[in-house]
DNA sequence: TACAAAAATGACTGATCGGTCATTTTTTTA
DNA sequence: TAAAAAAATGACCGATCAGTCATTTTTGTA
C-alpha cells in the first residue's frame, strides 16, 4: 500500500469511532486531527472536505459491522444456529461489536432528515441484512429445519426491528435487561418454527 | 399567561420540531431566531443558554408524543383495543405524530454518548411507556381478555422495540412496508394471547 | 544518489458559533 | 397615567468552524 493510501486508511480508522459516537455534525476536523496527530493540511490532502471524510467513516463503520456479522454467522452450519448466532451477535449493546453502538441507528437517525446520501447507505445495509436473514430462513425451510409456515421475510423484519429497538432501550437504560428479554423472545419464536 | 411565559412557550414550540429534525448539535440559535423572528437577545432573556433551550425542546417533543398516545389509547375500553390503538398510533413513520419522527429515537441516539441529561429523559419516557403497556396487558389478563400465560412485561418490551426498530426501517426506506409487516405481526401475537 | 512527485505542515481566511450587554421598547402595576 | 419592571433589540465579543495555500519534508524512482 502506497504511503498516501496508508495514511488515508489510518485517518478513517481513527475517525470512524468518533463519528459513530459524537455524530457527524458534532464531530469537527480538529477532533480528527487530535486523534490522528496529523495536521489540518494533511487531512485535506486525503479528503476533499469533511463530508467526504464522514462518508468514508460511515462506510468503514458499516463494513466493520458487516464483516463481523458475516464472521459470526458463518461459523455455524444449520439455519437455526446461524439465526441464534445473529441474535447473540447483537445481544450486548453495552459492549457493541462496533465502538459507539449500532452505526445504522446512529447514522440513520442523524441522516434521516438531513443527509440523503448517508441515509441511503444505511437503507442499503438494512436491505442487505434482510436479504441475509431471509436467505438463512429459506434455506432452513428447504432443509426441513423449519416449518413451511415460517414466513422468512416477515420474521427477518421482526428480528431486525426488535434487535434495533432493544439496542436503543438497553443503551438508554444502561443495562442489558431489555435486550436479554428480546433475545429470549426471538429464540423462542424460532424454536416454535422448528420441526 | 404573562408575556414572558407566552414568548418562552412560543420559542419552545417553534424550536421543538427543528431540534427533532436537525438534532441538538446541528441546530443553531440562529435557526431558532429565524423560525421565531425574534432577536438573539430575546432568546437569552428566556433561556440561559442553548442547552437549556434544547432540553425544553426535548421535553416539549416528548410531552406532545405522550399526550397524543394517551389520547389515542384512552378512546378505547378493552385491553386488546387499547394495544391495537397503541400500535396504530405508531403505524405510519412517514407521517409521524411528532414532526421529525420519534423523538425517543432521535434524541436518544444523539444523546447516547454525549448528553446524559437528555439520555435520562429518554430513558424515563421508555420506562413510563413500558409501565403503560404492562398495565394494559395486566388489566386484560385480570379481565379475562388475555390468557394468563401472556407475559405482560415481556410483550411490552417486544412491542416497543419492534415499533422503534420498524420506525427506523421505514424512515430509511421511505415507505411503510416494513412497518405494516410489524404492526400485523404484533396484532397477530396479541390475537394469539386472547381467550 | 539526484531529482521529481507526493505528503505533511501550520499559519491564515472568512463565516458562523454561542453568548453578552447597553440601550430602547413594551408591559405591568401602583 | 406615570413610574418601575420586564422584554426585546442588535451590535459586539472571543472561540471555533471548515477550508486554503505557500512552504517544507518525505517518498518513490530513474
Amino acid at each position: 500500500m502506497a504511503k498516501g493510501e496508508e495514511t488515508r486508511q489510518f485517518i478513517i480508522e481513527k475517525a470512524a469511532p468518533i463519528f459513530n459516537t459524537k455524530g457527524i455534525a458534532a464531530t469537527s476536523m480538529s477532533d480528527i486531527m487530535e486523534a490522528t496527530k496529523l495536521s489540518k493540511g494533511s487531512m485535506y490532502v486525503h479528503f476533499e472536505n469533511k463530508e467526504v471524510l464522514a462518508c468514508a467513516a460511515v462506510d468503514h463503520n458499516i463494513k466493520m459491522l458487516n464483516s463481523k456479522i458475516q464472521n459470526a454467522v458463518s461459523q455455524y452450519k444449520t439455519s437455526k444456529e446461524q439465526l441464534f448466532a445473529y441474535i447473540d451477535f447483537f445481544s450486548d449493546p453495552l459492549q457493541p461489536p462496533v465502538y459507539g453502538g449500532c452505526p445504522l441507528l446512529n447514522f440513520g437517525t442523524e441522516a434521516d432528515d438531513t443527509n440523503p446520501i448517508v441515509k441511503e447507505k444505511v437503507n442499503a445495509v438494512i436491505r442487505s441484512g434482510q436479504h441475509l436473514l431471509t436467505g438463512i430462513i429459506e434455506k432452513g425451510i428447504a432443509n426441513g429445519e423449519f416449518k413451511k409456515s415460517f414466513v422468512a421475510s416477515d420474521f427477518a423484519t421482526a428480528l431486525f426491528a426488535m434487535l434495533e429497538g432493544g439496542h436503543l432501550m438497553s443503551r438508554m437504560s444502561g443495562n442489558n435487561d431489555k435486550m436479554e428479554v428480546i433475545c429470549r423472545i426471538l429464540k423462542n419464536l424460532i424454536d416454535e418454527n422448528c420441526l
